[in-house]
DNA sequence: AAGCAATAG
DNA sequence: GGTTCTATTGCTT
């Protein structure tokens, strides 16, 4: 059963086009067939602003930088507004049309992390692509619907208009895909209100080239015998994921400038210009062939603020801006909760005859007692130590005893250190005990960073049994875990979802505040596993008085990934004081991670497993992922450099969460 | 570890 | 193309 998985991954490794061995040949088509789903919000920062503003809907709308509209509503773009037009045209083309300044993302990053933790709620293997963008890889899943349901026809288009009721009989796993991703955009909405498209096929590349051809809201299914029509549609190589302008210019040398082009170009020729790896990849990509897995993504591993401008020429103006991005960036790294490692600076020069403008940028380690004093929330004493060490930076890059001509600085935190707190020792057992103290919101989180002993929403966990022959490790090595306690009460109809009455702690607040319907449903039913069960399921329930419970139960087994909905579901990506886990006790039912994702190894039990707070199911599974290559594909030789590369994946702590382990083992 | 290029939305 | 404001990965030193 378990041996499944190494199959899959060992057709990672099958090469690419031109004579493909019979061996790759019986390994792909016995392999499992992944399900693989793109997500793309419609227009989305102009989506948050209509929630915000519900006025909004109806009149057209554009989402202002400076001088250019980076996004629009619908409405605008039946006026011939488009993305990246400059405000002076879009006027022109529209006077009616409304701008909404949107610099600030602040708004824009919350609703981008809650959608994507609402994926993860289902499904742990989920993969950001920018703000408005999710990769999931939903085959256990869709294998788990398999075992139950008879085929059914597909949901939502299918590209090409093949004939679908046919099809979903030759290709039963990619219809049941179209319904979890049918559900899955049902819950954005209902949840978040968010409108979106999604792709159905069987590898990323895929999934995301399909995505887009019904918008908005919309989504369609990719056949396998419609791979080569969907990469022959493309109007040129600048339309494939992962070729960019650069890559472009290079394959027009070659006199590559077609897809079909690069799929004929011998391989020898493109390695040569490109080396062998890129030069595989390129190829694959042309017959529409992408082995990347879904690779969740988790906390943002920088977080950064920049400004752009016309000109700043005085040591003056550098130093209020530097101020003005520091103060920004603190208070956002406070509420991250993690300690910044290096401070980075950038910025971007003026030049007239060249307007070939790149950024240049310095950057140095952070002291550790000024990283702590972020973390502690004593944010007047971080800025005025990071100042100095900003305009140190400064420093190195521009002579201010010359003119300068500056038109963009950038202060971005890096290597983000999940926090050891200096006391309260704890140890893992303290997961598993439902801790009794209130919730709190993020700004009482903030404050709380100080105290660090346990009851409140952080634990620490020590490792004792640090004799790990490959790390080297610090004697008194820990990590810092945080939760809280109590469960979202979160149920909101779709209609009360008009959060434009919220600050800037909207995330918590709206997680936070209770509907009142919930008393409504019967006390044993979750709310919040209630409202993203389908409709019919809901009405069910609701209209029936006797033996609420087991009908619930046995809904819920109907809708295995629901279970996750019994965790809580958001926060999981704000860092460490913001992360949720709680109601453990309840929550004996297998869970998300046993549902939908069987990579756990066998000798973990998956009940423990289930009841770890999200991110540390995470951490592990990272780790876990990353063992994998190891274990099998003796074949090729880079391999081996690509385990050393990876290793950075969970945030630097792959060994800690590896000493984890033993804990998990079933006695 | 530092700096930059490339890619992406 | 770049324009904005991010964010990630990989190459090179």
């Amino acid at each position: 059963m378990e041996s499944e998985v190494e199959e899959d991954e060992a057709a990672w490794d099958t090469p690419c086009p031109s004579p493909v061995p019979f061996s790759s040949l019986e390994l792909t088509s016995s392999a499992p067939h992944k399900v693989i789903l793109h997500f793309d919000m419609d227009c989305f920062y102009a989506q948050v602003e209509m929630i915000r503003n519900p006025a909004l809907r109806t009149v057209p709308l554009g989402i202002q930088q400076k001088y250019i509209i980076v996004t629009c509503n619908y409405v605008a773009r039946e006026q011939g507004v488009t993305k990246l037009m400059s405000v002076t045209e879009a006027k022109e083309k529209c006077p009616e049309l409304v701008l909404v300044k949107g610099e600030d993302l602040t708004h824009y990053r919350e609703m981008s992390y809650k959608v994507t933790e609402l994926l993860v709620s289902f499904c742990l293997l989920v993969e950001r692509l920018g703000f408005d963008e999710n990769f999931m890889d939903i085959t256990k899943i869709v294998e788990g619907r398999l075992q139950q349901t008879k085929t059914c026809s597909f949901k939502g288009h299918v590209y090409n208009n093949s004939f679908s009721e046919d099809k979903a009989r030759t290709y039963p796993w990619l219809a049941v895909g179209s319904h979890v991703a049918a559900e899955l955009r049902e819950a954005i909405h209902c949840r978040l209100g968010l409108t979106g498209c999604a792709g159905i096929a069987t590898n990323k590349l895929l999934a995301k080239l399909v995505s887009g051809t019904f918008k908005p809201n919309q989504q369609t299914t990719l056949l396998p015998e419609d791979v080569s029509n969907i990469m022959g549609s493309l109007s040129s190589i600048r339309k494939v994921p992962g070729i960019g302008h650069q890559t472009a210019k290079r394959l027009q040398a070659l006199g590559v400038s077609s897809i079909k082009d690069l799929e004929l170009f011998p391989l020898d020729s493109l390695a040569r210009e490109f080396g062998q790896p890129s030069a595989r990849r390129l190829k694959n990509l042309a017959i529409g062939t992408d082995d990347s897995t879904v690779t969740p993504t988790g906390p943002p591993q920088s977080l950064s603020d920049e400004d752009s401008f016309k000109k700043i020429s005085s040591t003056k103006n550098i130093v209020e801006k530097i101020h003005e991005l520091l103060t920004s960036l603190i208070e956002r790294m406070h509420i991250d909760g993690r300690s910044p490692q290096t401070l980075r600076l950038t910025i971007r020069r003026y030049s007239a005859t060249n307007k070939w403008f790149s950024r240049e940028s310095r950057q140095s380690p952070i002291p550790n007692h000024i990283g702590q004093k972020i973390v502690t929330g004593h944010i007047d004493d971080a800025i005025i130590q990071l100042k100095p060490l900003a305009m140190k930076l400064f420093h190195k890059m521009v002579d201010t005893n010359k003119a300068f001509h500056l038109t963009l600085i950038n202060v971005c935190f890096s290597n983000l250190q999940t926090k050891a707190s200096a006391s309260g020792k704890s140890s893992l057992m303290s997961f598993f005990k439902q801790s009794p103290s209130p919730r709190k919101t993020n700004t009482n989180i903030a404050h709380d960073q100080g105290d660090s002993n346990s009851s409140g929403g952080r634990c620490n966990v020590y490792k004792s049994n640090p004799h790990n022959s490959t790390t080297q490790q610090t004697p008194k090595e820990k990590v810092t875990l945080n939760f809280q306690p109590a469960k979202c009460g979160l149920t909101r109809t779709a209609d009360s979802l008009t959060v434009h009455s919220l600050g800037p702690n909207a995330v918590s607040e709206w997680r936070e505040s209770s509907s009142p319907e919930k008393s409504q449903l019967p006390p044993n039913v979750d709310g919040e596993v209630f409202r993203c069960l389908p409709q019919e399921i809901q009405n069910e329930l609701m209209s029936s008085n006797t033996s609420t419970d087991s009908i619930y139960k046995n809904k819920i087994d109907t809708f295995p990934e629901m279970h996750s909905l019994k965790r809580p579901t958001t926060e999981h990506f704000r860092g460490p004081s913001a992360s949720i886990s709680g109601d453990f006790e309840k929550n004996t039912s297998l869970s998300l991670a046993g549902s939908s994702d069987a990579k756990i190894p066998g000798n973990i039990d998956p009940t423990v497993f289930a009841q770890l707070p999200p991110e540390l199911q995470k951490e592990l599974m990272a780790d876990w992922r990353q063992e994998k290559p190891i274990l099998k594909a003796p074949s090729s030789k880079k391999i081996t450099k690509n385990v050393t590369t990876k290793e950075k994946r969970p945030t630097g702590k792959g060994s800690q969460s590896n000493n984890l382990l033993k804990y998990f083992k079933p006695n």
